[in-house]
Parts: C-alpha cells; sequence; structure tokens
DNA sequence: TCATTAACTGTCG
DNA sequence: CGACAGTTAATGA
C-alpha cells in the first residue's frame, strides 16, 4: 500500500521507476492522504510543503482570478502531478488544488523529491517530459482564450473532459461536474453554459441527465470548432 | 420535512 | 456576452 512496488497505478512516474536502484529510501518517506469530496489540499498562496501525486481518484486545479472570480486551470486524475511549480526555487503555491471525488494522494515534501531526482534520472527525464507537456498545453490555453467564441470555449472544454476522462457505453462522462466547473473551467459563467448545453441539446450532440454530461456525437461536436480552429490535441 | 444547493429562464446594459 | 433576479428541481440533514 506505502511502498510503490505494490501499487495499481501504472500511469505514475514514481511507479514507472521503481525498479531503480536507490529510489526506495525515498518512496518510504512519501505520505499517503486520502482527500474525501471537495475538499481542499493544497491552498492558493500557502507555502509549498512539496508535491503531490495522484494514485487514484479526480481532482481540479485552481487559480483565483483578478475579479475574486475562480478559474480551473486544469484537472487531474491517476498518475498526474499536482503542485509541481511548488517545486524547486518557489516558496509558495500559486494555485489551489480540491478532490472532486474522494481521492488518495501520494506526498513527496522538496527535500526528498530532490533528492530522488539528483539520483534517479530516468524519473527526472520523465518529469522533463512533464514539464515540457504543461507548457505546450498553457500555451495552447493562451490561444483558446484569446481567440475563441464563448460557445467554442465550451465545446472545446467538453471535449477535454471526454478525452481525458471519457464517457462509459451510455455516452455520460465519467466525471462529475457541476456546469458552474465547466463555466470557470472554460472562461465564461455558468448561465452561458447552461445556454450552450441547451443548445446542444436541441442539435442531439449532447445529452444530460440530472448532472450527468454526455457527447452524443463526438466527430460532430469536433466538426463545431474545427471551423476556426485548427483542432490540435491540447 | 425543511433548508440548502444546483439547474435553468428572462431581461437588461 | 456577462450580470442579476427569480423560479424550479434535486439533495441531504
Amino acid at each position: 500500500m506505502s511502498d510503490c512496488v505494490s501499487c495499481e497505478n501504472l500511469n505514475c512516474m514514481i511507479k514507472k521507476n521503481i525498479h531503480h536502484e536507490g529510489i526506495q529510501k525515498y518512496v518510504s518517506e512519501k505520505h499517503n492522504i486520502i482527500c474525501k469530496k471537495s475538499q481542499q489540499f493544497i491552498m492558493e498562496g500557502a507555502p509549498a510543503h512539496g508535491l503531490f501525486f495522484v494514485r487514484k481518484g479526480q481532482v481540479k486545479v485552481v487559480k483565483t482570478g483578478i475579479y475574486g472570480r475562480e478559474q480551473i486551470v486544469r484537472f487531474a486524475h491517476d498518475g498526474e502531478i499536482i503542485g509541481h511549480r511548488g517545486f524547486g526555487t518557489t516558496k509558495h503555491y500559486p494555485i489551489g488544488a480540491l478532490a472532486i471525488k474522494e481521492t488518495h494522494l501520494c506526498n513527496f515534501t522538496n527535500d526528498v523529491l530532490q533528492k530522488m531526482l539528483k539520483e534517479v534520472h530516468e524519473l527526472t527525464f520523465d518529469m522533463m517530459l512533464f514539464y515540457s507537456e504543461e507548457l505546450n498545453r498553457s500555451e495552447t490555453k493562451v490561444r483558446k482564450f484569446a481567440q475563441m467564441t464563448v460557445r467554442e470555449k465550451v465545446i472545446d472544454s467538453f471535449l477535454y473532459i471526454y478525452r481525458k476522462f471519457g464517457q462509459c457505453e451510455d455516452d455520460f462522462f465519467n466525471i462529475q461536474l457541476p456546469r458552474k466547473d465547466f463555466a470557470d473551467f472554460a472562461g465564461t459563467t455558468e448561465e452561458q453554459v447552461i445556454r450552450i448545453i441547451s443548445s446542444l441539446k436541441k442539435e442531439k450532440l449532447l445529452q444530460t441527465s440530472g448532472k450527468k454530461i454526455g457527447i452524443i456525437d463526438v466527430p460532430l461536436l469536433k466538426k463545431e470548432i474545427s471551423e476556426h480552429n485548427y483542432f490540435l490535441d491540447s
């Protein structure tokens, strides 16, 4: 349970490199944390105390905007890293993070992680790939916010959720999010999201049932935004 | 059951 | 397109 050897999460880069010499002693120093639904485990602006790996669960990463408006920076699930920008020279977390549903986390202090990265180079390489991807995503996001209409941003958000979390055979996302969260992620308001959802429902591209949302026709929905945007995997 | 939260609608600037 | 107000539906203590 606590040592990564028996961990079932194959997406985790620690797990991937667990066979390397010398990593074990660091792994034994990590902390296991269990967060209940909607529990916040990183406070924006709080002193950084390491980095979190999602072992199992769903997390949203949040940043408070200038007018007190909340922006969802990204979502994360099994195997992904949270709080990585608090690592290194940064002394405070620039973001907040909270569990969407019950989530199991592994926490490494900066100190332990630093030693680990200096020793296990394959892990360092995987970290670099992660940072590189993150940068790529945020660059794409800048363009999205600058050039897309609200409708396109909302659709894009749905496709992001679809890519990331998928949906079951009944065509509903494998994650439950209130409309407000879609709004905070797409950079608009809850009302706009609601309106776009109902118009997409009329077009038979989307379906809802209470809080559940799902895409009926993925290729068609993609077409809705690819008219103006050369759609790359963001 | 009541009280709170979330989903939706209409309107206005 | 966003902000506000107001109604209805769902949720849960």
